[in-house]
DNA sequence: TATTGTTATACTCTATAACTATA
DNA sequence: TATAGTTATAGAGTATAACAATA
């Protein structure tokens, strides 16, 4: 099968590679992967400038609404391990942004407690937050933006999505998610 | 500042965790994060038994659509490192789904090959993309899956993104995206 | 004995930088 | 000298398992 061309797709002629560009829609699961990754990079990069990465922000955020939640709780929140959380928390501290208090209770309990600069920086990223989202539905009028986020609200319910909780900790391994091209539209037919 | 539970925020009582469901919806922007990362999870797990991860499917179908590029060719499309490419090629190839041929002109360079095996796995996949999709949008009926189809593809191009190309390569760094809780919505008030 | 938080280890994935063979 | 592909190295990130303190 080395001398072979009789089996090469006759669709485009293999003189060059293939122009990106293709004016047809993709489908729309695949551009919810995409745009979902990009939203998630963009978010990324907006926060770097705080020193934060979006893990933080999560850990951060669920600290400061369920103020005193020892560690396991906030790790079975997030679907994660706790021994993952332990690294997150350690930084967070070091930065003043949250704090550990032993429970008066339970003496092996750590408790989680938001500092007055953790919600300065909360605050801090609920602008960066809706700046990004401005950003990025800028093609989009308000009215549409509503359609999408009750489009993609019920598509989140159904599938049962924890609300505020990414996926991809959890029993999935690796997030990682590089390439896959295109979802094929109709491939089926023949 | 260990003492302290002054600045406990008053909201929630510190007396368990708060349970994650909110009524009340989550920012578009971060749906879209979420659903978009919840989406490519499934898809990658209704690949396994194929064997494939959705890094091999995209190159498969990048060589499958634009037969005939070389590797450097291929790395530039898909915006990746072409020492990269050289692991998923070599495992595609295995597998028997591509091959590598000597170009004629420049014996430096390697042009990819779609082999049948490919091709027909090509097709498989196109019914396991359809039948994930339709999963992902089973609360979506027919019109309402267009008007999300229609809405992600304006951001896409808003944005740039190359259709048919997961971001999340390219000069990003690592692009595992973990955590982060729900964005804020109207912390910016106070 | 069970549980909380922590630490240590191993594994996966990726980018960067050398290297070879051709041009 | 420059380029295509490859290999090697190193770094980041994560899960798993072992550990000490407390219940």
């Amino acid at each position: 099968m080395k001398d072979g061309d009789s089996h090469i797709a006759p669709e485009q002629a293999p003189s060059g590679p293939t122009p990106p560009a293709r004016p047809r829609g993709s489908p729309a699961a695949f551009l919810l992967a995409q745009v979902g990754a990009h939203a998630a990079a963009r978010f990324g990069e907006l926060l770097e400038p705080l020193g934060l990465t979006p893990a933080h922000v999560g850990l951060l955020r669920v600290v400061g609404r369920s103020s005193g939640a020892s560690q396991q709780e906030v790790a079975e929140l997030l679907g994660m391990f706790p021994s993952r959380l332990v690294g997150l928390v350690d930084e967070l501290q070091e930065r003043g942004l949250i704090e550990r208090a032993a429970s008066p209770h339970d003496r092996r309990i750590n408790v989680l407690l938001l500092t007055d600069a953790g919600e300065r920086t909360l605050t801090g990223v609920g602008r960066i937050a809706r700046a990004h989202q401005d950003r990025l539905l800028g093609a989009l009028d308000s009215q549409e933006r509503a359609t999408l986020a009750s489009l993609l609200g019920r598509i989140a319910q159904d599938q049962g999505l924890t609300p505020g909780v990414h996926p991809g900790f959890a029993r999935m391994g690796p997030v990682t998610q590089p390439l896959s091209a295109d979802e094929p539209q109709k491939r089926d037919s023949d």
